[in-house]
DNA sequence: TATGAATGAGCATTCATTCAT
DNA sequence: GATGAATGAATGCTCATTCAT
């Protein structure tokens, strides 16, 4: 009477919602959320309206979960980053500035999801996607807050100077999104380590800041990113 | 009947194309682009629809120029800063972050609009933001330019330089919309300032960039804003 | 500038919407709530859908338009016949019987929509029938009463004569309904009344019951029917 | 392996059929037909959509099923009464009504279903119920018949009489449905009657009435009805 | 100029039913 | 027999835009 369902029925739903999810991904970047219909994703996808409905609650639970999925990818590799081991804080800014270009580089359409097609979108979701950014600007600020206390930046606005260190990087990452060249994002993350480094006063020499990112990179490459390992990133 | 002269007849139309932007400014600013239908705004402002597609094209057409007339009044605060006088590289790095920051203060639902509403519209709309989001990268560029051929500064990458830059004002106006209070968006000048002025390596006297904030919030309180002059910002 | 709705328009306005309410019954009797679309009824109406939901705020809105006017019709009648006159108790009830039947008769589609099509409809819906049922329920009830204190009846339970009562009309409208031939529901006054009269043990001249018949057939007759004057009965 | 025999098989069968219809019997009548999806009714069940379709043709045939098992029910007890033994006519009709009573208070649900959940459903089913609403009209028309035939009384119009007699007892069924308290619809056995029997000018005795009523009632305490034996009843 | 009634393409979502496993 | 993933037709409703008065 019980009927358990089997494991590889579960999979291949699993895989089904992937695919729908990596198909949106590309969709939404290209079109816009409210240009893009759910008849143009399913269609895309090649499934039916009813599957898609079957999958997700309605449109937006489907551009939520894209949306999560990208920034608690970027959230988690800053806590780690910051939260772990007994580097060097210069060498923690320089990794989890790469890091972040990094993972934004793999996953150019939900990095334009979360940046473009996530904003203003519409009242309620504004609320959450404020709610999020939110979480990245307390994560630096509280690492900031930390190297105040022990000595080593003295800066007058440590809530500023997070908040202007993150917006470094997000004004990088839309410039790289505008650009039609095919250029690594991490390209440009020696120059703006360096502008932050400067701008909070911090010691550094131009070997170590090289020799860091280099090594930051190959770590990266070497990662596994959450739910998007390997082949499948949601691209 | 009385007879109205043709300068009569236009100042009065131009007056009522005005309050349609005033309420639109206010109404695209609380409820969103996608979420605000050109019923609401006629409605709000007491025309007809018929009145709102005589002195507009269409809905987009609105928008355009809101925010089109928001961009072009940060654009010749800062071109004016820029190129103006014969004022020390420094005063002109305060006065330009400060006299914009008052501007976005000044005209907050504009400022909304330019910055939330406006982004990831549709695909058309999203490329003209692009190009004009990039003529305030280019004439920050070609500034950081000039003081790098002069020797003043020394930055391995300007274009990063001046993308980050911009960067730190955004992210800093994006908090500031966000934050429930009604503290002055100026507030925040002199962390700021002083964030990129070491980014950049340039020497300051922390009473000299006091000194010029206050200039330029005394000369910015004195000017006239475009076309949004005296009580009726659009706001 | 400001301008007034010529008294014109608002006639034109009143009478499309009329036009729809006239089409809709019609619709609504033959097909069912369920299964007529708004397309359907708007396309038989010879108007685009853009102009229904300018006229009525939504499907629903519209039936409960009808519903209401059939009830309210109905309601008014009744309130009129037991209110008025020093007339004599089984005069009234001939009367009030007589009346409801030529009303139901004339507005056959208003009627199938009320005691068909309107019951189970939804559990909104259903609340709202049964509050308006109720209403009439309380009107006999009340009527009974008043004739109980009076001495002219005697009857162990007001509330369920009263309630019999009604479900005698009913009955015999529902029977009318499904009859394929064009009967007047009103020839079926005379064994009805007989019906009720004894049932309440009331003493009566088969006479007097005919001739009050006819008087009220004629008064009704003559009457005008709330909104559905004359030849724009909703059918 | 087990090895049933076709008769168990079929028992479990029918088991699980029955299952199906006491639960959806429940659903359909606090949500009603159009408000009840079939995943609604399943998931209640405990059971797959697929398991429904095996043991249904459709929604609406489970739907018809109900109705028709509460239909035949209420016809097979007036059946039986009225053509039963050389009863006296009046206690017969004592015993119809306080039959009828019981069995619709018994099974609420399937009394809602048949009373307003069927009503207006779609032009199919209204055909079938308007059939077998007949039914019950033309059994009590006969009735009538024969008792006008054989001198007991005298009314003008007899299928107007049996018409109205079955509308007394629908209305005041429908008024008990939409109390909020749990009386018991048999509470309203005395009044119902005395109303029809005056109504029809038959001579009764009030406790002879009420001798009739209290055993009709111990009778269909002990009867069976039909499929819905003992602890099984739909509800 | 001003008005607002009229238009209809467009879209998100539901749900009864099927059928491969 | 049982399951539930897959289907897609059907539908209510919105809203930018037009145009006769």
């Amino acid at each position: 009477m019980a009927y358990k369902t089997p494991k590889e029925v579960q999979e291949r739903k699993d895989e089904k919602k992937r695919q729908i999810l990596i198909t949106a991904s590309r969709v939404f970047a290209s079109r816009g959320y409210h240009n893009t219909a759910v008849k143009d994703i399913v269609d895309e996808a090649g499934i039916s309206v009813g599957s898609f409905y079957f999958y997700f609650k309605n449109k937006e639970d489907l551009f939520e979960t894209l949306y999560d999925e990208a920034t608690s990818m970027i959230l988690n590799s800053i806590r780690k980053v910051l939260n772990e081991g007994e580097e060097h804080f210069t060498n923690k800014i320089c990794k989890v500035t790469v890091r972040s270009l990094f993972i934004f580089n793999e996953f150019k359409n939900l990095t334009r999801i979360m940046m473009i097609e996530a904003v203003g979108l519409n009242p309620n979701f504004e609320h959450k996607r404020v709610q999020s950014t939110r979480r990245f600007s307390d994560y630096m600020e509280q690492f900031f807050e930390s190297l105040k206390r022990e000595g080593h930046i003295n800066f007058p606005d440590i809530a500023i100077a997070s908040t202007a260190y993150i917006g470094t990087i997000y004004n990088v990452i839309m410039r790289w999104l505008q650009e039609s060249n095919e250029n690594s994002l991490t390209e440009y993350a020696y120059p703006l380590i360096v502008y932050n480094l400067q701008a909070l006063n911090l010691d550094f020499s131009e070997d170590e800041v090289r020799k860091n990112i280099r090594d930051a990179l190959v770590q990266s490459g070497e990662m596994k990113w959450g739910v998007h390992n390997g082949a499948e990133k949601v691209e």
